[in-house]
DNA sequence: GTCCGTCCCTGACATTTGTCATGCCCGGTG
DNA sequence: CACCGGGCATGACAAATGTCAGGGACGGAC
C-alpha cells in the first residue's frame, strides 16, 4: 500500500507552476496542498499546510529555495525538500547539501522523473542530479577567504574601489588587494572577471 | 466552428515544456505537433512540421527565440510566433516585434491564459503583456550609437581595454573614449556598471 | 553653398585600479 | 616557548582606465 504525499510547489513562475501541479495530480500517490509565488509565501504556506514534500525553485523573489530550507530545516523538519534550477551552479548545490536538502535538480529532467523524485526524497533517501554533482566537485570548494568573498560582493555591481571601501569598513589599499588576491586566485585578469566567475560558480 | 490549431514548443527545460504540452493537449483545438530544447531544434522543427502557432521561450542555447523568430519570418511566414520569458528585459520586446513577433508574455501567466492567447495570435491579432510594455515604453529607446553598443558589447565579459581595442579594430583612446560616453549616456559610474544595466534594458 | 549637429576617431592628461613589500595577530606544531 | 603559515590590513608605486579638447566626415536645415 502506498500512502499519499502531501507536495508544496513554489516557483514564481505560474505557467510551470501550474503545468507542474497538474502534471503531478495526475499521480494518484501524490496531492499538491499549496502553492506559492515567492520565498516568504512558500515558507507561509509551509506553516499552514506541513507538505511532506517541498519543492521550491532556486531562484524565486524575495528569499531564495536554500534561505526557505534554511527555515523549513528547523520549523518543519519532518519535511523534506527538493530543489529544482534552471541554471544549475556548483555552489548553490554545496549550499543546498549544507541547508539539509534532500534533492536538487535541474528543470530539464521530466515531469515523470519529477514525480518518482519526489517519492523518492519522501521515503527517506536523497538524489541529487549526477551531472550537476559532477559540475560541483570539479569546480570544488571556494578558495576566497572571507573578506576576499566578501569585498567581491561589494564589487558586484560595479562600484568604485572608495565606496566598497567605505561599505567594507576597509581602507582603500586593502580593498584593492582582497580584489586582487580573490582575482589571481580565480584565474581572472581582473576584479569585474572574477566577480562573473565566482557567480557563475555560486561562490558570491 | 473552431479549427484545430497546429502549436510547436521550444523551451529548453524539459520539465516546463512537458508539463506545458500535457496541459495544452488538454485544449479540444490545439495540437501540439512537434518540441524542441534549442534555437536550431525549433528551426529544424518547424521546417519539418510547418505548425500554425511557434511558441518560443526567449533564451535557449544555440539561437535565442528573436533569431529564431527573424529566421521563420522568411522561411514559414504563416507561421505566427508567440514568446514567452521569465526575465522581460525591454529591448527584448522591441527586438521581438522588429522580428515580426505576434505575442510577447512573461511565464507568470497561467496556462489557461496562454491557450487563449495561442488563439488569439492564430487569428492574426497580436498581444504583448502591458507590464512589459509599459516597461519597454519607460525604458525608451536605446540612446546608444552603434559603435558605443559595439564596444561595450565587446567589453561585457571584463576584458581589458587593450582586448577591446584589437577586436574592433579601433584605438586604446577610441575605445575608452565610447565607453565612458556610454557609461555617462547610462548614468553609469563606470564601464562595468554600464554593461550591467544595458544588460537589464536589453540594449547589447 | 554654408551652417549646424552628430557620429566617429584620436592623443594627452588626470584619476582609478592593480601589484608589491611589509607588518600585525592568531592558532597549530615541534 | 619559538617557530611557522595563513588571514587581515596598510601605503607606495606602476599600470590600466576615465576624461577632455579637438579634428574629419557626413547629412539635413536654411
Amino acid at each position: 500500500m502506498t500512502t499519499t504525499v502531501r507536495v508544496l510547489l513554489a516557483d514564481d513562475e505560474h505557467l510551470i507552476r501550474g503545468a507542474l501541479a497538474a502534471l503531478l495530480s495526475l499521480e494518484d500517490d501524490l496531492l499538491v496542498v499549496a502553492e506559492a509565488a515567492t520565498g516568504p509565501e512558500a515558507l507561509a504556506m509551509a506553516r499552514a499546510h506541513a507538505p511532506d514534500v517541498a519543492v521550491l525553485d532556486l531562484q524565486m523573489p524575495g528569499a531564495d529555495g536554500v534561505k526557505v530550507a534554511t527555515s523549513l530545516r528547523t520549523e518543519l523538519p519532518a519535511c523534506k525538500v527538493l530543489i529544482v534550477t534552471s541554471h544549475g551552479r556548483p555552489g548553490h548545490l554545496k549550499r543546498a547539501l549544507a541547508a539539509g536538502v534532500r534533492g536538487f535538480v535541474p528543470k530539464t529532467v521530466s515531469a515523470q522523473r519529477l514525480a518518482e523524485l519526489i517519492r523518492t526524497v519522501h521515503a527517506g533517501n536523497r538524489y541529487v542530479d549526477p551531472e550537476l554533482a559532477a559540475d560541483a566537485i570539479s569546480a570544488g570548494d571556494s578558495p576566497l577567504t572571507a573578506r576576499e568573498a566578501e569585498v567581491l560582493e561589494h564589487a558586484a555591481d560595479g562600484a568604485p574601489v572608495a565606496e566598497i571601501a567605505e561599505r567594507a569598513a576597509l581602507a582603500e589599499g586593502t580593498v584593492r588587494n582582497y580584489l586582487s588576491s580573490a582575482a589571481s586566485k580565480l584565474g581572472a585578469e581582473n576584479r569585474h572577471a572574477a566577480v562573473r566567475l565566482a557567480r557563475e560558480r555560486g561562490w558570491v
